[in-house]
RNA sequence: GCCUCAGUAGCUCAGCUGGAUAGAGCAUCCGCCUUCUAAGCGGACGGUCGCAGGUUCGAAUCCUGCCUGGGGUACCA
């Protein structure tokens, strides 16, 4: 309907003599066809204020103007009605146009979708954890965040590969893998192949799930591992706390064995864990990204190291290597090598940033237009280090090139028992998967993208759990199932009484109204007699109609929350309806056209409920 | 100090691509189930849009300064 009216003013002004002479697109870019604020002013209002300097006529005298012209569209009388007030021109539909709305609601297969972001081939990179432990509540924010993005940006035309950054190079990994050695103490002193004495140790990874790693170790290792780890241990000085350097007190043999023998082994289970965590939340990546494998077993790092010499953009420096990145907006130069000789994790970042503008497609260009990263606030630190890398390496003009785009999202509290725990990471930990267990997938989905990314979340888990009118996915989701049930029913009526009730439709009719809806099925929606069930369902009709530019704007503002607040607005407005008058009534012809109309709300629910991750289910 | 996000109703948040009397949910109070799911609907109550300037015909929205709170400011990963 907003489409239509855009095309009608346009003509409208092309037509009138006011307007000669005047950019009709530059009028019509100025300002919005909105919703009037209050209703009494109609369904759709269009502000020419903006357009008095460009026309130098006051407001008021403009909106007249348009007004008239829009009365002399042929035809208009049957369509709409305008009025104006001061600088607005409000416009009322008249019943033929929803119709013809709903129609076109019918017959469209994807409700919303369109092309404007069809030049877009993005590369979008979000959750990117470490495997050295499980995803906690705050990776949970960036991958609702992230795969809700990648719907919508699809939605809108957008090429989209959703990565997943593995980063599992490095010391960390080595941490794990010793810390999964030192659990294996207990299962071997059960079993009675350690003697049980006491050993001060510390654990690089003190997480319980570091145990149930080391007993899934054992469970599945060979006799000769077996044999193996039992033989580090005997050799072992119990000579205290071991903590304090990466090799606690273990020879170098030893350190190695456990590097290749026990790594994977944790690295590949904990990825595989995380990676079924998100799949369990419809999280969906394309790609999954090694850092170890894609970046230094093949060299790519170096080869980068050496680009940004050869450039000098990189130069030595009391025996570290730096990043010449002061010049280029961030606000010091950075370490690449350490003295040491250890590369920086920036400089395997900088590796794996390079490399997503290197990759090309089957015709030898640049595979991605624009590459995004979606980031909680912790790491805005980071922004222009890697920007300036980027303009280093040739990738970008310049530190404000729009080609790379950091989504910075605040971070998340979880709040348990009405209180703050702060995800530090001495705390307490409550994992993702903990939350997802109690709350349940759906309910974590759309709370973590129900506000804007750029406030910090409080996560309540009670109140996310809460099968009531606080919990705003419930309330969706029960819309939905409502239009469900309707339809359900007015295909078999429940048999309460008696005398059989008669089905409100039958499968062929149903059948007809979604594959052909004609204007003569779809007239009888609005009532003759009942005009606070037609404003009813005409603002439903328009908040139906506003589906597609949600959308577009949630995609092109990355921000997902415009979607779960506008499946909130539609499911009220639906609610409203069903209260103000009967779907399933004495008039045959009205049932049927409401019951298009219920199907309509209940495609569009699904729609959106679908862009956000959360299931929309047909009963509850 | 510098960078950055936020400050809007008692609480949690929309609105911020400048435009009509600033919205929603929760909370509190009052109503609505013999008929399609009451996990619902209606009504009432509730606001110096952090403060002060500026730009503009017009500012919650843009600019500047200040105040308060979160995050960041490593040869850590």
């Amino acid at each position: 309907m907003e489409g239509w009216l855009k095309a009608t003013v346009h003509t409208a002004l092309a037509a009138s003599d006011f307007f000669t002479g005047s950019a009709i697109d530059e009028l019509l870019a100025a300002t919005r066809i909105e919703r009037p604020r209050d209703k009494a002013h109609g369904h759709y209002a269009l502000n020419v204020s903006p357009w008095a300097r460009q026309l130098k006529k006051a407001p008021p005298l403009i909106a007249e103007a348009l007004a008239d012209a829009l009365r002399s569209t042929v035809g208009m009388e049957a369509l709409f009605s305008v009025a104006t007030v001061a600088g607005f021109v409000n416009v009322t539909l008249k019943p033929i146009v929803f119709t013809r709305a709903l129609q076109q609601m019918l017959s469209t297969p994807d409700l919303g979708k369109n092309t404007a972001m069809a030049h877009e081939a993005m590369l979008l990179e979000y959750v990117s954890a470490n495997p050295t432990g499980p995803l906690h509540i705050g990776h949970g924010r960036w991958a609702a965040l992230g795969d809700s993005l990648v719907r919508i940006l699809r939605h809108c035309g957008a090429t989209v590969t959703p990565e997943f950054y593995v980063n599992d190079a490095g010391s960390q990994m080595q941490k794990i893998a010793i810390s999964l050695w030192l659990r294996t103490r207990e299962p071997l002193i059960e079993a009675g192949k350690l003697p049980d004495v006491p050993l001060a140790m510390e654990y690089p990874y003190p997480g319980a799930y570091v145990t149930d790693l080391a007993r899934g170790y054992l469970a599945q290792a060979s006799d000769a591992d077996v044999q193996a780890l039992l033989g580090i241990w005997q050799q072992l000085p119990n000579t205290g706390p071991l903590a304090e350097d990466n090799t606690y007190g273990l020879q170098a043999s030893h350190l190695a064995w456990i590097t290749q023998h026990v790594q994977p082994f944790a690295h590949q289970t904990l990825m595989v864990e995380q990676q079924q965590l998100l799949a369990s939340l419809d999280v969906n990546f394309e790609a999954w990204f090694s850092e170890k494998e894609m970046l230094y077993d093949r060299g790519a790092v170096e080869v980068m190291l050496q680009r940004l010499k050869t450039t000098g953009f990189a130069y030595e420096q009391d025996g570290a290597l730096w990043l010449k990145s002061e010049a280029l907006g961030d606000e010091k130069d950075r370490v690449l090598v350490k003295s040491g000789g250890q590369k920086t994790y920036l400089a395997a970042d900088i590796a794996y940033h390079d490399q997503k503008y290197l990759r090309q497609d089957d015709n030898g260009q640049p595979q991605y237009n624009r590459i995004v990263n979606i980031w909680g606030a912790d790491h805005h630190g980071y922004i222009a280090r890697l920007r300036a890398a980027m303009v280093a390496l040739g990738h970008l003009t310049d530190n404000a090139d729009p080609k790379f785009e950091i989504v910075l999202g605040q971070l998340v509290n979880l709040v348990i028992d009405g209180e703050r725990e702060r995800m530090g990471k001495r705390r307490k930990m409550l994992t993702l998967a903990d939350v997802v267990d109690d709350v349940g997938a759906d309910a974590v989905r759309f709370w973590m993208v129900k506000q804007s990314a750029d406030t910090a979340l409080d996560f309540d888990v009670d109140l996310a759990k809460s099968a009531n009118n606080d919990n705003p996915v419930f309330y969706v989701q029960y819309a939905h199932a409502r239009c469900a049930s309707i339809v359900r029913n007015a295909l078999h009526p429940p048999q309460t009484s008696d005398t059989p009730t008669p089905p409100w439709i039958t499968e062929d009719a149903l059948a007809a109204l979604t594959a052909n809806p004609t204007e003569a099925l779809l007239a009888p929606l609005f009532a003759d007699d009942d005009d606070t069930a037609n404003a009813e369902i005409a603002e439903l009709l328009v908040l139906l109609d506003r589906l597609e530019p949600t959308v577009i704007y949630a995609a092109q503002t990355r921000s997902p929350h415009g979607v779960a607040r506008y499946v909130q607005e539609v499911a009220a407005q639906f609610h409203k309806v069903y209260n103000a008058c009967r779907i399933l009534g004495e008039d045959t012809a009205r049932t049927h056209a409401r019951l298009a109309l219920v199907l309509a709300v209940q495609r569009t629910l699904a729609q959106g409920l679908a862009l956000l991750g959360v299931s929309a289910p047909n009963s509850m």
